[in-house]
Formats: structure tokens, sequence, C-alpha cells
RNA sequence: GGGCAAAUACCAGAGUGGCCAAAUGGGGCAGACUGUAAAUCUGCUGGCGUACGCCUUCGGUGGUUCGAAUCCAUCUUUGCCCA
């Protein structure tokens, strides 16, 4: 039995045929990995990008286009927005989100633990759980540690992320140290619950659990050496890119990454823009999800190998070349610039959906590239050769 | 031919003696967006200046007044009504 004061173990919760993760190479230039990670709905080759579908599908992209344009691997869904919409009995009564979704490759399910942060205002903490008010009807709801499971063992997530608190970048030492005490009592709960429950669906879960501790190199390697020690098939680094500058984030991820097994996978979450996940990498990060290539996208920025292009901008009205002609999806041949920033000012909803889906697919043609590098052994001479083209405004 | 009403910035449209370079929309021009409360949000949008500010504007012309987009006269144009 395991009471408050250890530390429970996830070990007996590891997929019996093999493991999770295998760790292929290591590149000789830098700390990036490739690898591949084994899931019942299929293989993920990482690093990896994680194209973000909170409610259950990645805003404005079907799911054959995910799969034959974008090439995703594996998506992302949310505890808390599918808690609340459609709701667990219908997601139990579809047979799980893979079902409902009709998207039968690997997912993962946050936790709910990003909403922490960002619906402050309408949640209250305590040691206990959160509460949230719902952004939908204001009606009061609350989040444990074992509900979190409960839920997340209904949506049926191959990978699942332990519920945790996610301070602000600008927390001071003192919040952050609180707060990672909370994290840590919160995940021992977790993986309590976890141990006791089993998938629904018949297929393996797994979960992750979170490293926090803010920008303090201290309290990072604490939260690094916690986790750890739970013995969990992967890991996850939160807290970044939460308002900290991005050299603090590049440093915690070192710091981290020092502490936690190198045959398992890491999971940076939420991050980021092209260059931060290049930068991740070198540094030894295998997972990446971030809302960036979807919501820029709908907004009318996009991202190419020579830089950024804001599309509502009106110098692209005669540019009818296409799209981009380096892209590696079908909208990149199909519509020209002009036609695009056509669409964005007359507000056409097919604007956001070529942006989605043009932005997805360089977000996992970047990686996919950088895992060849990584193979290569050339990845730090590779990663440093593009920067400077991934900030360039056009 | 007669009567009535109206003309405001890119468009629409408030304002009807000083607080008006002129509300509010739209359009336009930029910026932001990192485990999605986001097809959203922010700024600018007469000229010059970072800014206090200065200059030129509310159909034309001429008046009244210390002061006019606002009042008067007249002209022009537009809409509606009567012949």
């Amino acid at each position: 039995m395991t009471n408050a004061t250890q530390i429970p173990s996830l070990r007996g919760t590891w997929r019996k045929d093999v493991p999770l993760f295998r760790l292929e190479h290591s590149d000789e230039t830098s700390h990036a990995r490739a690898g591949v990670l084994h899931t019942d709905h299929g293989d993920i080759l990482t690093p990896i990008f994680m194209p973000v579908g909170t409610l259950g599908s990645v805003k404005g992209v079907h799911q054959y286009e995910l799969l034959q344009d974008i090439k995703a691997q594996i998506i992302l869904g949310n505890t808390y927005h599918l808690y609340l919409r459609p709701g667990l009995p219908i997601l139990e009564a579809a047979g799980g989100l893979h079902k409902f979704n009709g998207f039968d490759r690997p997912m993962l399910t946050d936790s709910g633990g990003f909403q922490v942060f960002s619906l402050t205002g309408i949640r209250k903490i305590t040691e206990d759980g959160c509460e949230f008010r719902s952004h939908i009807d204001g009606s009061k709801h609350f989040f444990s540690p074992e509900k979190v499971m409960d839920i997340e063992r209904s949506i049926g997530a191959d990978i699942m992320m332990a519920f945790d608190e996610c301070p602000p970048g600008t927390a001071s030492y003192d919040y952050a140290r609180k707060s990672l005490t909370l994290t840590h009592n919160w995940l021992r709960r977790c993986v309590q619950r976890f141990n006791e429950t089993e998938e629904r669906y018949g297929y393996h879960q797994s979960l992750f659990p979170i490293v926090q501790g803010c920008v303090y190199p201290e309290l990072r390697k604490e939260s690094a050496k916690f986790v750890t020690d739970i013995e969990a098939e992967g890991y996850a680094i939160g807290g970044l890119a939460v308002g900290e500058p991005a050299e603090v984030m590049y440093d915690m991820i070192e710091v981290v990454n020092e502490i936690l097994p190198k045959d398992r996978p890491r999971y940076l979450m939420g991050v980021g823009t092209p260059v931060n996940i290049l930068e991740a990498i070198e540094r030894g990060v295998d997972m990446f999800d971030c809302v960036m290539p979807t919501r820029n996208g709908r907004n009318g920025q996009i991202f190419t190998w020579q830089g950024i292009i804001n599309f509502r901008n009106a110098k692209w009205a005669n540019d009818f070349s296409p799209l981009d002609a380096e892209g590696t999806s079908r909208v990149d041949h199909i519509y020209t610039r002009a036609y695009v920033h056509h669409l964005f000012k007359a507000r056409e909803l097919l604007a956001m959906q070529i942006a989605s889906i043009h932005n997805l697919a360089f977000y996992l043609e970047l990686v996919r590239v950088a895992r060849e590098h990584i193979l290569n052994n050339d990845y730090a001479q590779w990663k440093a050769s593009i920067v400077p083209y991934l900030t360039n405004r056009l």
C-alpha cells in the first residue's frame, strides 16, 4: 500500500509487450534525440509536434487532412473542455474519444492543469483540488487529482497527463515553492488513482507526470528528481513559455533534462515557436504541442522556411506566387499568396483552414527534418543555419 | 413651375453657438497571439511633430457673433411631395 508520505511508482502500469519509448539515436553534436513511441494506436517518430485539438477537433482541420496533408502522428485533447462539453456520458457512450472524433491514431489529453493557469479569476485552488466556474455557463465544477484521472480514463487518450498547477513565469520564489509542493501532492494522488483504475476501452494508457518549479533551477531539479522516482513511462516539463524570457526557458530545460531518465520521452508542454522547438530539441526534448500554428494561422500568420508572413498585410495583395513553394501540403501549391490575402481580408472561413493546414504541415515537417539531422549527427549546425530564417519577417 | 427635406472625414452616420479635428459603426493600415474562455485582442486612421502643440476642415459664397459644422442670406446638388 502507498501512503501519502511515500512516493508511489507507476512501474506496474507499464506496457507489457514493448516499452512505450525506444531511444533510437542521440545526436553527436548536441543533446538532441531520435526515438519511437509505441502506442496501441500506432507508432510515433520523435521528436514530434502534436497538433492541439482541445475539444476533440483540431480547429478548422478535417481528420483526413490531419493524416494526409499534415501527417500528424498524434493529437491532443483537453480534459477540462471535453468534460464540460460534450461531457463524459457522451464520450463513454461513443466508446472513447478516438471513436467519437474518428481519429484512429494516438491521442494525448491534457489534464486541465493549464486551465488552472489560464482561467485565473474563475477558478479557486485548494490543497484538495481546483474549483472552476465553467467559461460556458458559469456553473461550478470541482477537479481533484482523482477526478481528473477518472475523466482521462473515460476520454481514453493513449497518454494521460497528471493534474498540476501551472504558475505564471513571473511567480515569486515563495509562490513557486508552495505551488510545487501542491503539484507534487496532487501527483502522488494522480499516481495512486491511476494505479487503482484500469483502461476502459481495452488499449494501453500511460500517465505522464509534469515537472514544475517556475524559473528556479533548484525547484526544477527537485521536481525532476521527484517525478523520476515515480518511474513513469514518460515525463513532461510544464510551466514554461508562460511569461519568462526564452533564454530562461532553455536554461530550465537543460536543468531538468540532466536529471530525467534518458530512456524515456520528454514532453515540453505548450511550446512553441519554430525556434523554441528547435532549441528544445537540441536540449533533449522529444515531444511538443502548441496552439500557435492553428491560432496564429486563424489570425493570418503563417510560418515558412523563409520566415513569417502576415497575410492581412497589404503587401501580399498582388503576389501571385504559391502560398509556400517549399511547403509539403497541398494547400501550399493550390493557392496563391494574393488569393489567401484576399480570403483573410474577406474573412472567409477557407482562409483559416488553409493557414491552419499549412502551419501544422510546416511544424510536422520541421520536426521530421530535425529528426533526419539528428540521425545524421549534424543537428547543431543545421539548427544554427536555419534559425535566422525562421524569425525573418517576410 | 410650386412646396418640403437634406448636404459632415474613405463609406455610413451622430453632432445643431464655445467642452469639435468632430461620437459610433464599417472600411483601411499595422501589431499581438506559446499544455486554446481567442475565426480573438490592441493601436493608428485630416496635415506636420516623439510630445505639450500648431495648421487646414463639416456642399460653395457672403453675413451675424468675442466665438459657427451648428444661426441668417444666397447659390449649387440630391431626395420626396404637389401640379
